[in-house]
RNA sequence: UGCAGUGUAGCCUAACGGCAAGGCACUCGGCUCAUAACCGAGAAGAUGCGGGUGCAACUCCCGCCACUGCAACCA
């Protein structure tokens, strides 16, 4: 069994918060460093996705070309990516020269199966801003309740649905000109209705996605799929290979998906002897996961299986789709256009990359909508991280260097303590390996806590400090048994805070072997035998203090 | 308006139709190795509202209320 992991591609429009962060980029990543760990053969891809008329517009912004504009801000977000220890095999990008080739290749296989259409469609042109409109780029008085910024898909003071040409007084948003004209534009269709029963079928042989997934699949197929737009007035896009359809590009979500099986070859063709095709085609033997927030799952449910099925080429289908709810900011959205929440730049400089991935991974928004609070940041990394296992590490490591220097003392033997201790541990061990497979995030934070608990249980018990009074060799084996422990922290929780697990390696310094042991592996207690060295590391994590709270929730508006 | 999801204590979460559980916060005690941390004990406190089915309902069904999302040219 090999493991093919996606995550929804990220938006090229600026920098990312952390609901995207959360719901898509990050469990793929824990997933997937859990797996190699395991010793599982892994392949996790992502990529930003960069067509759209948003991308052109932020570009306008910047005053840059749209091209060039990607460029920077895929730098940005690679080097932000990698800040947060999110272990892509390969991060492309959708404008890469394998994602417009392969576009083609589909939209020309869809096209001799009978599932494209042409049609002139009605569309609204401004002649100022020199580019057809997409109708929530509209705004206008709603015919409806009189608000003067109503857009032109839908009035959100009324919520009544709207089209354009409904409005009174309709301008452009992006340029404020009333200059605006209907063009009729020819566009082709993807028979999505034409499909429908055969996605159906396949959504419905799923019967172990999580609910979510499979509830908003079934809601879409349920309404009556309908054919969609897959072309686009837009110069800044993959170029559509037909006649009379040269000064148009591929719809976004056409190409975007597309973009995972573009960025695997782009990794293939890095390095000689990777075949790529292999993880996407007559893949039997890969399990294909992937990983969204639930905005996406129309697209990987519907749309980009009907891309597939169109096809009628042997690409790899999602074996599981792992779907999550939103991350809400103070009970709102975190939004990228409108500013609101903390995006990941800001959050670096706030906290460490693993603070933020621990903190995220346990209040993942799994069964429903969970909250980012400041106080909900701080409690976990100061209780759980700082206290719990950063504490657990320091004292230990801290007792022994200052007392018996820095190897691990000989002398005694493990009793019945350790004995029991073992036993909790690798239940624990096996309790977080299901959950990890399982894909169950929050409970496997919670297990990684109650390891971390176990520690300060023993030690508490067996008071080493004590024993090193009138024990030396009962003192002993508690150190060794306690160091291994920690040897054991650092892989059990490398998923989740790799940086941390770095920083213990080293401090233990571990060999290139043990640092790639299992965590069933490391669970043995006795590994770390008598005379290896060690090194006291600075505390792993510092805690956020009240004021600091209070300064964060200051600067960001919570309340 | 339609569709989907959600609603459990001060807060966050858990419970195949079978004694509503855990964490945080709170109180008391222990320890003194450690980042005012750690360990133990304790108290209080909850299934949005109204019906229905069942021996038994947080769980299934109907209605209502509230919040969120989507409603196909934003992604």
């Amino acid at each position: 069994m090999r493991y093919l992991i996606t995550s929804a591609l990220p938006y090229i429009n600026g920098i990312k918060h952390l609901g995207n962060l959360v719901g898509s980029m990050l469990p793929a990543d824990v997933y997937a460093r859990f797996l190699r760990q395991e010793r599982e053969e892994v392949l996790y891809i992502c990529a930003t996705d960069e067509h759209g008329t948003p991308a052109e517009i932020a570009a306008l912004e910047e005053g840059l070309d749209v091209a060039e504009f990607c460029q920077r801000q895929y730098e940005r977000q690679a080097d932000i990516y990698q800040q947060f220890g999110l272990s892509f095999d390969h991060f492309g990008r959708t404008s890469a020269p394998e994602n417009h080739e392969l576009t083609q290749h589909f939209f020309q296989q869809l096209e001799a199966n009978g599932f494209i259409q042409e049609r002139d469609i009605s569309q609204i042109y401004s002649l100022d801003d020199q580019r057809f409109l997409p109708d929530r780029y509209i705004t206008g008085t709603c015919p409806h309740c009189g608000y003067e910024k109503a857009r032109g898909d839908q009035c959100e003071n009324c919520t009544k649905v709207l089209s354009p040409t409904d409005l009174l007084n309709p301008r452009s948003t992006i340029s404020g000109s009333t200059n605006l004209e209907v063009r009729t534009s020819k566009h082709i269709y993807l028979l999505l209705d034409k499909l429908s029963d055969e996605i159906r079928q396949w959504v419905e042989a799923q019967t172990h996605w999580p609910q979510l997934t499979q509830s908003i699949a079934m809601k879409w197929l349920n309404e009556g799929l309908q054919s969609r737009g897959i072309s686009r007035d837009l110069s800044w896009g993959v170029p559509i290979p037909k006649e009379g359809f040269e000064n148009k590009v591929f719809y976004v979500w056409f190409d975007a998906p597309i973009g995972y099986i573009a960025a695997t070859k782009a990794w293939g063709e890095a390095e000689p002897g990777r075949d790529w095709e292999s993880w996407w085609k007559n893949a039997e033997e890969v399990r294909y996961t992937q990983f969204m927030a639930k905005d996406n799952l129309p697209f990987h449910t519907i749309m980009w299986p009907a891309t597939i099925l169109g096809s009628r080429e042997p690409w790899k289908m999602a074996d599981y789709i792992k779907g999550f709810n939103w991350l809400n900011y103070y009970g709102g959205k975190f939004s990228t256009s409108s500013k609101r929440g903390v995006f990941l730049d800001q959050a670096l400089d706030i906290a460490p990359a693993d603070c933020w991935r621990y903190v995220l991974m346990a209040n993942a928004p799994e069964s429903s909508d969970s909250a980012f609070t400041w106080e909900q940041f701080q409690k976990p990394v100061n209780k759980e991280l700082a206290d719990n296992l950063g504490n657990f590490i320091n004292r230990i490591l801290k007792f022994t260097a200052s007392r018996l220097g820095n190897t691990l003392p000989e002398g005694g033997t493990p009793g019945d303590l350790e004995a029991e201790l073992q036993t909790t541990c690798d239940q624990l061990v096996k309790k977080l390996r299901d959950h990890l497979h399982k894909m169950e995030f929050r409970r496997a934070t919670e297990t990684l806590n109650a390891l971390w608990t176990a520690g300060n249980q023993y030690i508490d018990v067996r008071a080493p400090w004590a024993l090193f009074k009138t024990d030396k060799d009962e003192a002993a084996v508690v150190i060794r048994t306690c160091i291994n422990l920690i040897r054991l922290y650092a892989i059990a929780s490398a998923p989740f805070i790799p940086h941390a697990a770095e920083t213990l390696y080293d401090a233990l310094k571990l060999t290139d072997e043990e640092r790639h042991h299992t965590m069933t592996e490391a669970a043995n207690l006795t590994i770390l035998a008598a005379g290896r060295p060690f090194e006291v590391p600075a505390p792993l994590f510092q805690k956020l203090d009240d004021d600091r709270l209070a300064e964060l929730m200051a600067q960001f508006g919570g309340e």
